[in-house]
DNA sequence: ACGTAACCGAGACGGTACGTCTTGTCTTGTT
DNA sequence: AACAAGACAAGACGTACCGTCTCGGTTACGT
């Protein structure tokens, strides 16, 4: 029946079953207050099948957030005609992800992992550098396109956007549609203010 | 004279001690990891002098941040005639600071502190307020003075150029000059800009 | 006619309240869990009104049993023409007063006291030995009138006596009256055994 | 073979080593000021292995008294024609034993934590029910022999005897070779009696 | 009559030990 | 071999008391 060789494979029932109990205490717990015990437990799973493949508590995460279980940064920049349109879209996408409380906790429970620990500070690299890249991407289209000021690097603008929308997670801020929209105000050359000045 | 009953007086060197004590753990060891029986040790202090005024760790760190022993945000902001200039400096200030291993390792505690718990989250927004309610006001002279475009909101403003800064704390990356000063780049109504258009 | 200087008098009625608080946490709580900090609230007193005048646990205890009021035996031995008969109304007294639960649990409180603290032993042996020597005087009547078999020492009688009505107290086993009345069998000479012989 | 599922079995090295640490630390210290930290360091054992199988201090002294690691109580009852001579022996042995500073210190301790907690109480009665039954039937031998007057029951007699001898170690005094063998004196019929009478 | 000294209730202090919880390792038996 | 279960050593956690010290305030002697 089994398509195994010699010693059982790695089982991947387990490690699904890992990665969802370690996401549910995350969200459930905070980083801190996390208990691999009660992970084990969560994912019927022995706890050393948990220490085998992860070396410590910090590397669970870290694989947790490297998955994309963690930060709601998996969306898509889409590539339209306009570039504006474009970034909004994706603020958006983020922001009515942020308003669910399950993903806010896991968003402040990475942001916390990382703070604490560089190896998880690192595999949370991974994944904003990937969106990061996106986000730069696009504006440089923009850039390219006359739509945005070439005064300044698109990278920073990335950062800054970021920045602010994880400011308000953190802070526990709603992020409203009017912020969203504020955020972009700033980069754009737009006909009211071409006409103003 | 006395406000309190009988009863031996609160000790100020205790507290002070504790405080020091927490900072430093918090410096050295991290949010998680810290803890309150090396504090106490280091503070010269016993346990129960520290429980019986912080009902738990994130109430003490919730003091430490209120006190100001752990955000560098306690620079003034300055008020001379040139808007850039001032709010420059402010970042330019924040960013020397952080560049401390040591002050970087607190801003860092102190955001996982916050991001895991509310109580600490308050006192932590009540210091941050303060900081983005003087950058707020010293923006708004500028939209008044015409430097800074109307377009959107000081207080998102304050929020971007904040957000950038602790983003770069917390992704362990350096806060350069030309960081710096490009964070001021899209808010503010440059000659050049006025007569690219 | 006072010895003492000036100041403040020793209050009687804080030394009462702690002797009192001392005896319901003894029967409430027992030897080992009885907390000074409880005593002193119970009795409505510092804790350092406590400390002044008992420099420990153990010698808070040791007063209150000898001032007797912990162990039961503060009864006067009768004295009419029939030995065997005042030595079980004694015994009876005893034993009903052992039957409360409130005075078992403060003789077993006693014993646990002596047997773990010499200081409390010696206190103990103070108030036993009274009663030993009555015991003793009035078995020692006895023997001079015939009554009891002078072959043993009446010391040790009393011993036994005594210790049988301790172990029965200690294994929380009541004091019957039948059991009472068999202790003071072997000791004394009967008609019946007379004739028997 | 097994009547457990996987998992680690029981460590009787751990066992061994907490019940040798505690008794220790009963000799040493007594009842009270006896400290679970200091047995688990002792041991070599983490605390949470005694508080898996002892739910509180005072089961892992009952689990102690049980294995008869604490009272004196071991002995063997001689069984030869002459049943004082046998009873003697019995009451011999344990004088001795109780002579040992060390071996009075547990037994007091013992008796401290019987008297103080009915969980205790009850193991020790296990233990000194095993003890009275060997007594009281050889005791019940010299009945039916004649050697001992029916008058009284050998249930009785043995407590007498037991509670003398207890009495004593919890006075702290010593039992004497002469103590000892008066205890026997009011129980059997001797010789020099039956010609007085 | 008044100051001085010892008392008092209250309670904060530096500590010790508690009993619980979690971590990461190790062992046993099952799949 | 990989796994679930779970015992283990280590040690941090927050709680309860300890015995000492300090705070104001209150007697009650001795001058």
């Amino acid at each position: 029946m089994s398509a195994r060789g010699p010693g059982a494979q790695r089982s991947e029932r387990a490690r699904n079953a890992i990665m969802k109990a370690t996401r549910g205490e995350l969200a459930a717990e905070g980083y801190d207050r996390l208990s691999i015990d009660r992970i084990a437990a969560a994912a019927g799973v022995g706890k050393q099948t948990i220490y085998r493949w992860y070396s410590s508590k910090s590397a669970l995460i870290a694989e947790c957030i490297l998955r994309g279980d963690v930060l709601p940064l998996g969306f898509v920049v889409p590539q339209t005609q306009d570039c504006r349109a474009d970034i909004a879209q994706w603020i958006d996408e983020f922001a009515t992800e942020s308003r669910s409380p399950l993903s806010a906790a896991l968003t402040r429970a990475g942001v916390a992992a990382a703070a604490e620990h560089p190896e998880v500070a690192a595999r949370y690299a991974d994944v904003t550098r990937a969106t990061e890249s996106a986000l730069i991407a696009r504006l440089d289209l923009g850039v390219a396109a006359g739509q945005i000021s070439d005064a300044m690097s698109t990278a920073t603008m990335t950062e800054m956007i970021l920045g602010a929308l994880l400011y308000r997670v953190l802070n526990r801020q709603e992020i409203t549609e009017q912020y969203s929209e504020q955020l972009l105000e700033p980069f754009f050359i737009t006909a009211v203010r071409v006409s103003r000045d």
